[in-house]
RNA sequence: UCCUCGGUAGCUCAAUGGUAGAGCAUGCGGCUGUUAACCGCAGGGUUGUAGGUUCGAGUCCUACCCGGGGAGCCA
């Protein structure tokens, strides 16, 4: 039997007959001619079938095909400019592996709530598809740098026994009899790991029991993040910044024809992301808000509409360090320059796409981590392994966490976070 | 939890308090280079639920249900 050809290599197989399988994307019908746009999962063929050049019977079957059947075509390739990608095949045979009958998502407008009601279809669709192939390199670009860069992989624990960070956002579980929560971060078991292994990392699910109902927010998204013994908070953020920068290069380097194309990116805006990012205190950042008549407060965290206002004069990611203490995790060291203040940084990403990371330089001291966890009223029996990381052999450490989501969407240019996974979970949102 | 907008055909949306409509999808027919093809015909409705006002309610009022957008919180 002859070999399938995958419609990417199409352009290899020039005047000769080929076999290709896939989904009918579209189809045209005329009296004596018919277009079906065939699609692959790595790209769209357009077939041509004539009628007198094949037998009536097939001519009839292959007007009589539908939107997303399945199908094995053979035919002979050539090159045509009047096809979308170029090359058109000349159909010589066609066999229905499954067929489809009133493919719900039409070749029209529909509401956001439909088509994520029908996800698990909507992926095939080119924007979609479009999105995950720059998930994929977006994820692909992240375990490349922190391998080069000599971190280990440590992956964290899912069900954890308490909040890393102490907040009522955690989607409690029935655990034998006792009750488990779902990580909401990585964060306390790569600190740990950092004791081990000096760099390391950990990437997979998170989970936050918000009931958010914003653009930026998922009960279940991905975090990658960094732990790095000995690093203080401008190690921290110029590897972040390497970090961010590679990310973007990787992407415009693979993904740039999806990007302009599909996505409809301004490019040059992904261009501009080059280290040093721009970087402000928190001190500095309220002075700024205040000066362009923001009623902001000392003391706060920033709104959404705080963060757009003070990326909005930067062509590139904006560091914000310095926070008070009391806005941030019970962990973070305190600025030896000013008690009110932690070590601590955000990234906020430009054009009002806002934080996507948080990170910091954390506490190495005992009796301040015991006292801040009591401050925070949270259970001292949960932490006795955490610290321990302070009993044996503490050490000056820091780290921060990437959202992969928030990066995506960044990236894409897109309005929400929700089409950068592939099956989103939100507060009305399960299924599928 | 709060603010705000909405729920009418499979989908996207119309419809001064007066016979519930269009485009797409579906079915049938037409068309030899289509690019979300185009042209013609046809089928398709308990207007989110319950009550109320009215001669008459998709439209006005009340309550409830469901959802979108935003805020707070965060990545």
């Amino acid at each position: 039997m002859q070999p399938q050809v995958w419609i990417e290599e199409i352009g290899r197989h020039d005047g000769e007959t080929a076999l290709v399988r896939g989904w009918v994307y579209h189809l045209r019908t005329m009296k004596k001619l018919a277009f079906v746009v065939l699609r692959d999962g790595t790209g769209l063929l357009q077939v041509v079938a004539v009628k007198g050049e094949i037998d009536d019977e097939l001519f009839e079957r292959v007007c009589d095909l539908t939107q997303e059947s399945c199908v094995e075509i053979t035919g002979t390739v050539r090159e045509d400019r009047r096809a979308p990608g170029g090359y058109e095949m000349q159909l010589q045979s066609l066999k229905v592996i499954g067929e489809s009958h009133d493919y719900p998502i039409t070749p029209k407008e529909h509401g956001t709530t439909f088509l994520m009601d029908h996800r698990h279809l909507w992926l095939r669709s080119r924007k979609q598809h479009a999105l995950m192939k720059l998930r994929h390199t977006v994820v692909a670009a992240i375990r490349d740098f922190l391998d080069r860069e000599g971190f280990t992989l440590v992956d964290a624990p899912i069900f954890t026994p308490s909040a890393c960070e102490g907040t009522s956002t955690l989607f409690e579980t029935d655990y034998f009899g006792d009750k488990a929560y779902l990580t909401q971060s990585g964060q306390l078991y790569m600190e740990a790991a950092a004791a081990a292994f000096g760099k390391a990392y950990c990437f997979g699910p998170t989970f936050r029991a918000e009931k958010s109902k914003t653009r930026r927010h998922l009960t279940e998204f991905w975090m990658v993040e960094p732990e790095v013994a000995f690093a203080d908070l401008d190690d921290i953020m110029e590897l972040e910044e390497r970090f961010v920068s590679s990310i973007v290069e990787r992407v415009l380097e693979e993904r740039r024809d999806l990007l302009e194309n599909v996505l409809e990116r301004d490019i040059s805006r992904l261009e501009a992301v080059q280290a040093p990012f721009p970087r402000l205190s928190y001190d500095e950042a309220v002075k700024k808000l205040n000066d362009g008549g923001f009623a902001f407060e000392w003391g706060g965290d920033f709104g959404a509409a705080d963060e757009t206002f003070l990326s909005e004069e930067y062509d590139r990611p904006l560091f914000v360090h310095r926070y008070p203490a009391e806005v941030k995790a019970f962990y973070m060291e305190r600025d030896p320059q000013d008690a009110r203040l932690s070590l601590s940084v955000d990234l906020l990403a430009p054009e009002g796409y806002g934080e996507i990371i948080g990170g910091g330089q954390r506490s190495a001291d005992l009796d301040y981590l015991l006292e801040q966890i009591e401050r925070h009223q949270l259970p001292q029996e949960a932490f006795q392994w955490y610290l321990d990381l302070r009993r044996y052999g503490t050490f000056p450490h820091g780290g921060f966490g990437l959202g992969l989501e928030r990066m995506v969407t960044y990236l894409a240019g897109i309005a929400h976070l929700r089409e950068a996974i592939p099956f989103p979970r939100q507060i009305h949102r399960l299924a599928p």
